[in-house]
DNA sequence: CAGTGAGCGAGCTTCCGCTTGACTT
């Protein structure tokens, strides 16, 4: 058998594809991503000697590369086909390390769409690694490795054990941070906008128009509504003009993720998992890139099919510049492989987001939507200003044929200048200016994006990081009901009505915890050059000189880790009551100590006495509907009275008082009976005694059937069902729960599914899987 | 959606970027 040549690329998907348009002669393997790194344990850089990394094999890549050496071995030449991209290099180089090849003879090719003519070409031109860009890699890889190693164990034992930081997500939970507080301090102002209904004299045709001036309060609102109550309203200029909207860029990941979001709910991990089902069944381009580029193929195959379904007019040919300078274009955007194919994916999920790529590929290669926008201005004879009214008609949908969200137009009445007008309605809405949006987790990649921190393969495992330490949680926010209003002059009559509007609901969107303020007010203070918003494009700067070969990485990684580390040095020394935002309440009267609260392993926490004293502190939890800034001392002393003891059960057992999980309870022996309306520092023997007396009762109603060995039928709020302390079953209601035998209990109980832990610990499980 | 009412002590945690499966729930 003759020997083959092998091609190593990065993606098994992508090593498919190009075995088929190399033919027999080729075998063309995948890496399946890097394959050496830094060790997950330890630095693993050599300070002293110029930073030296030590890398080694990534433990789950030694099958992988035990393929490839074999392959290697017996191949005639090795062909390095990894992405054009810093990355990609990197991964050549390394390959070259582990396979026992020479980089410096070993044929590196690149080809950026997978198609017969750029692989045919890229095999006709090959070069050699290239180590400057290699170099750029490793100052990057060695540079976040220190930020992230060095930042990190401070966070553990200034605050909470397993914390993290680094250069992309502190970043991320600063935006969170940053955004919140604006949020917080936003004063909304008030405002009325006032709009006007509108008809061409002795015609019913209405329209509605909008008054060109902002009116700031009720007062103003009010006066000039009675100013103009009397007036006449006339037509003073009609004007139209053509305008044109055109389609959007096709897809990047970043642009998918959040159009994935907006249209249809999805989240970014969610979106990107679909996408790489869709990905490897070969219905679309690769899913992690930046670029708007698309290849001459799919800009041909596009061509012949919006010609072919739509019509000539309906076609338009671009070709986008990527807008991101950081940009490394080492992939395509996101198409479909095949245009024509209108349907893909294996579950309706994966079919709607290949629709949503299909549309927005089609449309970028299509006509713009023509419109015809007609203003009209309408004066008031007892006023100067005027009401403006708008109309938009679509003269030609162009690319909206496919991206399926076709406004409806806004249609006036013939009018023209001179037209007297009849007034309908006049209305002032009291309203409000709106504070700036919380980040949900599409906006805030794009944001990160736009300050080009992270990369797309990293954008969705980011936002899973910050979620999973805790930093951030994606929440519904309530709104608050404010009254407003409403000032209508109809029929030459004025009235006021007051009403209610709900502002500041939010869906889905990403608050950061107090946990996370306290570690960006942290790093903001100690380590304000890192989490600077421009840090990450700063160093991009020196990472693009050392691919320019202009400096050597050592001496640049040497530069920053010189005025780096002593920032390290120097808040390891900072006190953990600063960095916990500890604030000293007063003295406790009966123990005379001081009392503070502080933000503690598990939250915020009051702490009795000083952890210098040979007496070890007391701690006791913050009361219910403070924080840290509100707490007073008063209410602090109270909590330390706890638990409080009551008194004695007529049996004389001793009844306490505290405070649990669930709130305020009062506890005789094994027993729990929740207080809910009376205070748990008042409440007096004679209450306890009744509160208990009652849970008793309960419990006696409550058990139909004690089996023995902790199998009991019980009945529940919803209905009998049986337990053996573990797992609950229902009881269906055909089934008389009195005559059921212990053997039937035993065998339902067999047969149901385990119960489920509590949603806490199941996310705690899946980000320590996600992290191995 | 029931019921529930922690925390002991040793050694571990952590970064960003490139790729997919092999695992649970």
């Amino acid at each position: 058998m003759p020997k083959k040549d092998l091609v190593i690329v990065e993606s098994p998907a992508k090593a498919k594809t190009i075995g088929k348009f190399l033919g027999s002669e080729y075998e063309v393997k995948s890496s399946f991503g890097h394959i050496r790194d830094l060790p997950k344990k330890g630095l693993n850089i050599d300070i002293e000697h110029d930073f030296e990394p030590h890398y080694e094999l990534n433990p789950d890549k030694k099958k992988v590369v035990a393929g490839l050496k074999k392959s290697a071995k017996a191949a005639n030449t090795v062909w390095l086909a990894s992405d054009e991209d810093r990355e990609g290099e990197a991964i050549a180089w390394h390959l070259c390390k582990a396979l026992g090849l020479n980089p410096s003879t070993t044929k590196r090719i690149v080809f950026h769409e997978i198609t017969k003519t750029a692989i045919d070409h890229a095999i006709e031109n090959p070069r050699t690694v290239d180590i400057k860009l290699v170099d750029a890699q490793q100052a990057r890889r060695i540079l976040d490795r220190l930020v992230g190693y060095e930042l990190s164990p401070i966070l553990w034992r200034k605050v909470r054990s397993g914390l993290s930081a680094g250069r992309v997500q502190s970043v991320a939970v600063r935006l969170c941070v940053d955004r919140e507080r604006e949020i917080k301090d936003f004063k909304a102002k008030t405002f009325y906008k006032l709009t006007a209904n509108f008809s061409v004299a002795k015609k019913h045709q209405e329209f509605p128009a909008e008054f060109n001036k902002s009116i700031d309060n009720h007062d103003q609102a009010k006066h000039f509504i009675e100013a103009v109550k009397n007036s006449t309203y006339q037509v003073e200029s009609v004007i139209k003009k053509p305008g044109f909207r055109s389609p959007p860029p096709p897809f990047t990941t970043s642009t998918l993720q959040q159009e994935a979001f907006r249209r249809l709910g999805y989240g970014v991990r969610q979106t990107m998992s679909l996408a790489q089902k869709l990905y490897e069944n070969g219905h679309i381009s690769y899913i992690r890139t930046d670029s708007t580029l698309m290849s001459l193929d799919h800009l041909n195959e596009s061509a012949e099919y919006i010609t072919k379904t739509y019509g000539e007019k309906y076609h338009h040919r671009r070709q986008y510049r990527t807008k991101n300078t950081s940009a490394q274009e080492a992939h395509e955007a996101i198409q479909p492989s095949k245009v024509n194919k209108l349907d893909c994916g294996s579950n309706n999920q994966e079919k709607r987001l290949y629709q949503l790529i299909w549309q927005r590929t089609m449309a970028s290669q299509m006509s713009p939507a023509k419109v015809e926008k007609t203003e009209v201005a309408i004066s008031i004879s007892r006023h100067p200003e005027k009401f403006m009214a708008k109309g938009e008609i679509l003269k030609f949908d162009g690319f909206l044929k496919v991206s399926g969200n076709i406004k409806d137009d806004t249609l006036l009445p013939p009018l023209a200048t001179g037209n007297k007008l009849d007034l309908k309605q006049m209305k002032a809405i009291e309203s409000f200016t709106r504070p700036p949006a919380r980040y949900s987790e599409a906006t805030l990649v794009r944001k990160l994006e736009e300050l080009s921190i992270g990369r797309p393969s990293t954008y969705a495992p980011t936002i899973s990081t910050i979620q999973s330490r805790g930093y951030i949680e994606k929440k519904d926010i309530a709104g608050i009901e404010r009254p407003i209003k409403i000032i209508v002059l109809e029929k030459g009559k004025l009235s006021e009505q007051a009403t209610t509007i709900v502002t500041g609901t939010d869906r889905s969107k990403l608050v950061p915890t107090l946990l996370a303020e306290i570690i960006n007010d942290f790093l903001t203070k100690y380590f304000s050059d890192i989490v600077d918003y421009d840090f990450t494009a700063d160093i991009e700067k020196d990472f693009d000189r050392i691919a320019d070969g202009a400096i050597k990485w050592p001496i640049m990684i040497k530069k920053f880790y010189k005025q780096f580390h002593p920032l390290v040095t120097k808040s390891a020394k900072v006190k953990r009551e600063e960095v916990t935002q500890a604030r000293t309440l007063g003295l406790d009267p009966k123990t005379k100590l001081p009392i503070m609260v502080r933000f503690g392993r598990f939250g915020p926490v009051l702490q009795r006495g000083s952890t210098d004293n040979e007496k070890k502190p007391d701690f006791a939890p913050l009361p219910k509907d403070t924080d840290m800034e509100s707490v007073t001392l008063k209410q602090a002393v109270e909590m330390f009275k706890l638990p409080r003891v009551v008194g004695k059960t007529e049996k004389g057992e001793e009844i306490t008082a505290n405070i649990g999980r669930f709130g305020p309870y009062i506890q005789v022996g094994k027993t729990f009976v929740s207080i809910k309306d009376l205070d748990l520092h008042v409440i007096t023997e004679a209450e306890a005694r009744e509160l208990y007396q009652e849970k008793l009762e309960q419990l006696s109603k409550k058990i139909i059937k004690d089996f023995g060995n902790g199998i009991k039928i019980l009945n529940g709020p919803y209905g009998p069902y049986i337990t053996d302390g573990k797992k609950n079953v229902p009881i269906p209601k055909t089934d008389q729960p009195v005559t059921l035998t212990a053997q039937t209990a035993k065998t339902m109980l067999e047969k149901a599914p385990a119960r489920k832990p509590f949603r806490r610990h199941r996310a705690r499980a899946k980000a320590k899987s996600r992290n191995k």
